[in-house]
DNA sequence: TAGATAAGTTAGCCATGTCTAACTTTTGAA
DNA sequence: TTCAAAAGTTAGACATGGCTAACTTATCTA
C-alpha cells in the first residue's frame, strides 16, 4: 500500500517499451512458434506410447485433428531433428532427446492446465487455452504458476 | 478440502480427453495463429496512432523486429481484410473494424500483463511472455485473469 | 492364404510470413 | 530548387504446416 499514484479510470497502466525490447519479445513469440510442432507431438507421442503401447500416424492424426499426410512430414522432420527414431510403415519411438524434452512439455503442460484450473477455470476451457499458452511461458512465469498454484492449495 | 482422493508422488493429475476434443483444442491453437497478425498490427498501429499521431510502416517494422518489405505485405493483407485503410507511400490508418479489433486487444493485452505482474514477474517477462500468451486467452480465462486481479488487488 | 480394408507414404498444391536485392517515391537540406 | 538520403514497394526466394489424390504396404478376415 505504499506507492498507488494516480489512475482513477483507467484499470491498468500501459507499459511503454523501448522499441528494441518490443521487438525482442515478437522474436520471442515466433521462436516459440518455431519449436511448437515439435513440443506438441513429442509430448502426444510419449503419452500415446505410455497410454496405447506405441504411437501410430493414425492415432496422432486423429488426436491433432489434422490429416495423415501432414504427420508423415512432421514426423520426418522430427527424425530430422533427432527427436523420433522410425522406419516407414512402422510405429514412432522417442530418441533420448525426444524422451526429454516430451517429459519437460508434458510437465509444463501439466502446470499451465493446473494453475488455470485453480483459477475457477473449466476443465475443457482450461486444457484448450493451456494447449497455446504453454509455449509462451517463461521459466520464470512457470515458477510463479507454481507458486501461485501451491498458494491456492494450502489456502484452500 | 472434502475430496483429496490419493496423489502422492505426482503433484497434478494428467487430464484424460477425448481425442475429438483434443483435436478442437489443437484447431483453436491453429485458428489463433490465423489472427496473431492481425491483432498485433492494429494493436501497434493503434498506439503509434496515439502516441507518435500517425503509423509509418519504418516504425512498426523496427518494433516487430522485422524489415520494410514484411510489414508492406502485411499491411496489404490488413487492407484486404478491411482493417486499414490506406495509400501506397503514406501512413496507415485504422478503419472502423480496425480500431474496434485494437481496442479489444489492447485491454486483452493489458489485462494478460496486468495479471502476470500481479503473480510477481518482472515487467519485463511478463511483457515478452504476455505477447503470446495474449492470442491464447479465451474469454473465460480472461474474466478469470479480472477476478483474481480484483482479489488480489484488494488482499494487498 | 487370398483379397479386401486399413494404414501409411509420395507428389504436388496452397497460404502464411519471413527474407534480400533492386527499384520508386518522398523528404528535407544545401 | 535540386538532388541525396530515407522511406516504401516490388519481385522473387524460402521454410513451415496444412491439404487432396494417387499409390504402396501391412493387417485382418473369410
Ligand atoms: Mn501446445
Ligand atoms: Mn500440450
Ligand atoms: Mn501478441
Ligand atoms: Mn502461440
Amino acid at each position: 500500500m505504499t506507492k498507488l499514484q494516480s489512475q482513477e479510470h483507467e484499470p491498468f497502466e500501459t507499459v511503454d517499451r523501448a522499441p528494441e525490447a518490443q521487438a525482442e519479445g515478437f522474436a520471442t513469440v515466433r521462436q516459440a512458434h518455431e519449436s511448437e510442432m515439435a513440443e506438441d507431438y513429442v509430448e502426444l507421442i510419449a503419452e500415446l506410447i505410455e497410454s496405447r503401447g506405441e504411437a501410430r500416424p493414425v492415432e496422432i492424426a486423429e488426436r491433432f485433428g489434422v490429416k495423415p499426410p501432414t504427420v508423415t512430414k512432421n514426423i520426418s522432420r522430427l527424425k530430422a531433428a533427432g527427436l523420433v527414431r522410425r522406419e516407414p510403415y512402422r510405429a514412432i519411438f522417442l530418441t533420448d532427446a525426444g524422451r526429454e524434452l516430451a517429459e519437460a512439455c508434458r510437465r509444463r503442460h501439466r502446470i499451465v492446465v493446473a494453475f488455470l484450473l485453480s483459477l475457477g477455470i473449466d476443465e475443457e476451457t482450461a486444457e484448450r487455452d493451456a494447449e497455446g499458452i504453454e509455449h509462451h511461458v517463461s521459466t520464470t512465469t512457470l515458477e510463479a504458476f507454481e507458486h501461485a498454484l501451491l498458494q491456492s492449495q494450502s489456502g484452500k
